[in-house]
RNA sequence: GGCCCGUUGGUCAAGUGGUUAAGACACCGCCCUUUCACGGCGGUAACAUGGGUUCGAAUCCCGUACGGGUCACCA
């Protein structure tokens, strides 16, 4: 036995598999599809940029491939209570289920697990011992303390902090000393023995094209004190086992990559294909920076969830900014599922996108517009069952009613679109509810109450909730002449003069009358679903209250 | 600071040596119209900058500026 082969063994010896036992254990897929994965650490919040790189992942596996869900939980310091729930419930409210990997916690499904990377240590322990034994890897025993001299003395010096050169003095350390040391009990970390390459790597990137990066040069940590790995190795390791053909993360990973490629080159593996996707950025004081979980609320994902904007509202943005040919596609398919749409890592942009609401606005008025009142209702309902309990009770009180609330204009090719999140729908809606409703106590512009009140009696008179918009119409247009109104818009434009108000005027009266407002969908169809009764009452109490303003 | 990456209208962006430099959102105007919305039509508005290469450059090369990222026993 090498003394290389004895230092690996005292490090590590509880390992009784050999790499070449994972090469077999987990063997290449047969499938012939992108292998991506979403791999979250369990912080408990979900970023838009987690969901926006999820979900890239997720149509990049689609045809054929797999897609599987990976907790990187390798900085116990960051863990919190619960997060596995929320990033699954966060996934399946945007329509992403991974195929393979956790699925609740404790649980999961799929042949190359365990997919929680603190299950997986000694999977990790068996190939840092293997690397050990081929002098790729060593022992390093110095302290945090020294560490941070060693950087400050570095930044000092107007040199790059990291553990290489003259500063790796572990490295050099004989493996009987290493062994003694490790024998003596030393808490020691496991570091990569660097090739300190002066050649650059290139890496091809499948959306920032060719990336040319100087090798890397510093013996990183591949295992810590606590026997875990960090990233990088995890990651090297767990996207080779688990047969990952894609790596799509976000670009900050970047400068880290001549690392990640020595260690896969270092461990025998064949590196993956990346695609390194831009930040979400925005705006602030001229500056772009990218979204702040700390700053702005509009970074987590949780804050779409409370707006109620729909799960495939905020995907579809996110489509928009990924591949812009998307909205074209869209257009062309109305109804296709997402999941049709022919997405290209090749097309996504290098540079980070400005998160843009506006075009979220109107994403969500599309959808939102093409979903059948019923299902509105259900949506809407849900979303106000959870923020907004006191809504969700007087639309809940009765569902037939919000149904056809919710009809109005809704369905045909130019559905009306006035809602881009459900937290919008209250202030659409709130008239056709007694609860909500409130009485205007004003004349429209140019309006004597007199003559309001006129032309409310006139048109209770004939009003018949039956009538189509073109006899409701008529039948205002009739009671015109009684109260001194031009009938004909055309001819009241001529010579306003000649008339006390206009048509346009009576309409205005009757749906300030019945609605409260001075802009509604069609009156006719309002009326309608707010029924005779309502609408009598409204009315009358209106041309009550303008009348008596009138007389006092 | 070193090293990487990026830069086409306000925003997202098409574009890969010859285009009147698409389209979408936003904005403005007009039309439709009983209001609003929808819809239709039209409009304002862009290749960061300086040098090359070339008959010809948004496209290729170099510099500059600006923006972003990264330099942990965090991911």
């Amino acid at each position: 036995m090498t003394d290389l082969e004895k230092l690996a063994l005292a490090m590590y010896p509880d390992v009784d598999k050999t790499p070449e036992d994972y090469e077999n254990l987990y063997p290449p897929r047969e499938s012939g599809g992108a292998v991506t994965r979403f791999a979250p650490s369990p912080t408990g919040y979900m970023h838009l940029g987690n969901l926006f790189s999820a979900s890239i992942d997720f149509l990049a596996a689609k045809d054929g491939g797999t897609f599987y869900l990976r907790l990187e939980d390798t900085d116990k310091k960051r863990e919190v209570e619960g997060a596995v729930e929320k990033i699954l419930d966060g996934l399946s409210s945007f329509g992403i289920t991974p195929t393979e990997g956790v699925t609740g916690s404790g649980t999961e499904t799929g042949d190359y697990g365990p997919y929680v990377q603190s299950m997986r240590k000694d999977i990790y322990s068996c190939y840092a011992k293997s690397l050990v034994e081929k002098g790729l890897a060593y022992p390093c025993f110095c302290t945090e303390e020294k560490l941070s001299a060693m950087r400050e003395e570095q930044t000092a010096a107007g040199e790059t902090p990291g553990y290489r050169g003259k500063w790796a003095v572990c490295r050099s350390l004989s493996p009987q000393e290493a062994l003694a040391r490790v024998e003596a009990g030393e808490s020691y970390v496991v570091r990569l023995r660097s090739e300190r390459s002066a050649n650059k790597v290139t890496v091809d990137d499948c959306i920032k094209g060719r990336l040319e990066l100087p090798s890397n040069d510093t013996d990183a940590v591949i295992m810590k004190a606590d026997g875990i790995p960090p990233y990088a190795f995890a990651h090297a390791v767990d996207d080779h086992l688990m047969r990952t053909t894609h790596v799509i993360r976000g670009d900050e990973w970047i400068a880290s990559l001549p690392l990640h490629m020595e260690l896969h080159k270092a461990l025998g593996f064949r590196a993956p294909k990346y695609a390194h996707i831009a930040p979400i950025m925005k705006t602030e004081n001229g500056n772009k920076r990218k979204l702040s979980k700390r700053k702005d609320p509009e970074a987590g994902v949780s804050f779409y969830k409370e707006a109620g904007y729909t799960g495939d509202t905020v995907l579809e943005y996110l489509m928009t900014i990924a591949n812009s040919n998307f909205e074209q596609w869209r257009k062309q398919n109305p109804d296709a599922v997402l999941t049709d749409f022919p997405f290209s890592l090749k097309k996504m942009s290098a540079s980070g996108a400005l998160f843009d609401f506006d075009k979220l606005e109107d994403v969500g008025k599309n959808r939102i517009s093409r979903l059948d009142a019923r299902t509105v209702y259900e949506l809407l309902g849900a979303w106000a069952e959870e923020f907004d309990p006191d809504f969700y009770g007087i639309l809940a009180k009765d569902p037939d009613y919000s149904v056809s609330v919710l009809s109005i204009d809704r369905g045909g090719n130019k559905p009306r679109k006035d809602m881009a999140k459900w937290s919008d729908a209250k202030d659409v809606l709130s008239f056709f509810y007694d609860g909500l409703f409130e009485p205007a106590a004003v004349l429209p512009d140019g309006v004597e109450g007199a003559d309001a009140a006129k032309i409310i009696e006139e048109f209770l008179k004939t009003y018949d909730p039956a009538d189509d918009k073109n006899v409701w119409f008529e039948k205002v247009k009739a009671i015109c002449p009684a109260v001194g109104y031009c009938a004909d818009m055309k001819e009241y434009k001529k010579s306003p003069g000649e008339y006390r108000g206009s048509v346009a005027m009576a309409s205005a009266v009757l749906r300030l009358a019945a609605t409260g407002r001075t802009q509604t969908p069609d009156l006719t169809a309002v009326m309608a679903v707010l029924g005779i009764d309502r609408v009598r009452s409204r009315l009358s109490a209106y041309a009550e209250l303008v009348n008596a303003g009138r007389e006092e």
